[in-house]
DNA sequence: AGACTCGGGTTACCGCTAGTAACATCGCAT
DNA sequence: ATGCGATGTTACTAGCGGTAACCCGAGTCT
């Protein structure tokens, strides 16, 4: 039957797929974004014009490799943003989910953050994919949703939590970024600096000297 | 005499670096950071390995590029942040500043954002948190000194500081890259928008249905 | 049986890149 | 004139992404 044996090929294709993708994930994490597709393909125990079979170009083969990771961590940050608690606690278990994921994984988090750019070769022509993470996008449209879903903000709330969605991911991700390089304190420090930012501190605190303020 | 000869020499090396910096401008303004070495040289009208004397690799090169870019911007930010007005006022001047410049020249924003990624071949030798764009870095560092030196936050302040300069500036900057690639508002608002949340009014709105928190 | 397509696989190649070694050439101080 | 150092070029290496051409074993049709 028809059915029967295309399920059988998809079947196999997708194993072959993820058998691929694997492969690629252990390179990747070894060798950071610069791995070459020459090096995945040894890796799985084939040559290139397989990995293009598959994937089309290089940009498909990261582009797929990245799904399967931002998914994944969408998964856990949906979790602890849904969570039954008030917002501040949810605002922090959300900042420390994200924080833990990266402080656990660096290698991951830095290649779903530069992605494209491959470095040398012909990738010269059109960029596939946007040029900036699709990860700080994805994350930040959803937060936006979950703030118009859970926030009232009055007229123009819709823009207004997009802004926010995209600028508390961005705060996130910049202050996440610099801590994984120094760390210069504990996570949890971390979180709750970034909490307070959000909730206000920065207006509430007074001015240092008698400065230009008021 | 040694001094003069050299200081010639050094006026000569000096031109020369400045020519090839505003070719390189010119190259990757219209090519992007795929600007290749060859382009470059093509364009200043001359061939590769002078190049590769005066900036050593092609990472160099963007660097010194990067400076330049850099230096001006966070120039120009200075001069916003340190106006004499009101807190409120500095902070929505400054964002105004930032997301002009990145709407004026969205070309040199994408470069400065994505420098790196370089180097075909020989060196895996890289550190993760080093390689992030530097101007993200450095505007980090300027703000989280700004606001240590001109707001009262009270113990561990300068740490705190820090944090909220990194992550001020990561909000400003994930926000303009949203908005200058949907353009879903005027700069205006966003403007507004962002300090909004800066001023606490996340944690000031209510929630929207009967939802776990109170 | 024998020809025949077809999916998975490989070799060998293209054009491009970053980077370098070796050679040529000009200006200049002794 | 002669050596020397900076400036410049040609010609090359090594490696990249990507592709064309071939290859082979398994199932299918006649």
């Amino acid at each position: 039957m028809d059915t029967t044996q295309r399920t059988d090929q998809q079947r196999s294709a997708d194993r072959r797929r993820r058998e691929l993708l694997e492969a690629a994930d252990r390179v990747v994490l070894r060798d950071g974004p610069q791995a070459s597709m020459n090096a995945i393909a040894a890796e799985a125990g084939i040559t290139k014009p397989i990995l293009y079979r598959h994937f089309g170009d290089k940009g498909g083969l990261y582009a797929a490799l990245a799904k399967r990771h931002t998914d994944a961590l969408l998964d856990s940050l949906r979790a602890a943003l849904d969570a039954p608690a008030d917002r501040r606690e949810r605002v922090e278990s959300t900042l420390d989910t994200y924080l833990a994921a990266i402080e656990a994984r660096p290698q991951v988090y830095r290649f779903l953050m530069h992605p494209a750019e491959g470095s040398a070769g012909g990738d010269q022509g059109f960029d596939v994919g946007k040029h900036s993470a699709p990860l700080l996008r994805r994350m930040g449209e959803e937060l936006a949703q979950v703030i118009e879903e859970r926030v009232d903000l009055g007229p123009g709330s819709q823009q207004l939590a997009r802004v926010w969605g995209h600028g508390i991911v961005g705060m996130m991700h910049a202050a996440g970024d610099w801590w994984l390089g120094e760390r210069p304190c504990s996570r949890a420090e971390l979180v709750r600096s970034l909490a307070d930012l959000l909730w206000g501190r920065l207006a509430a605190a007074g001015d240092r000297m008698g400065g230009p303020g008021f």
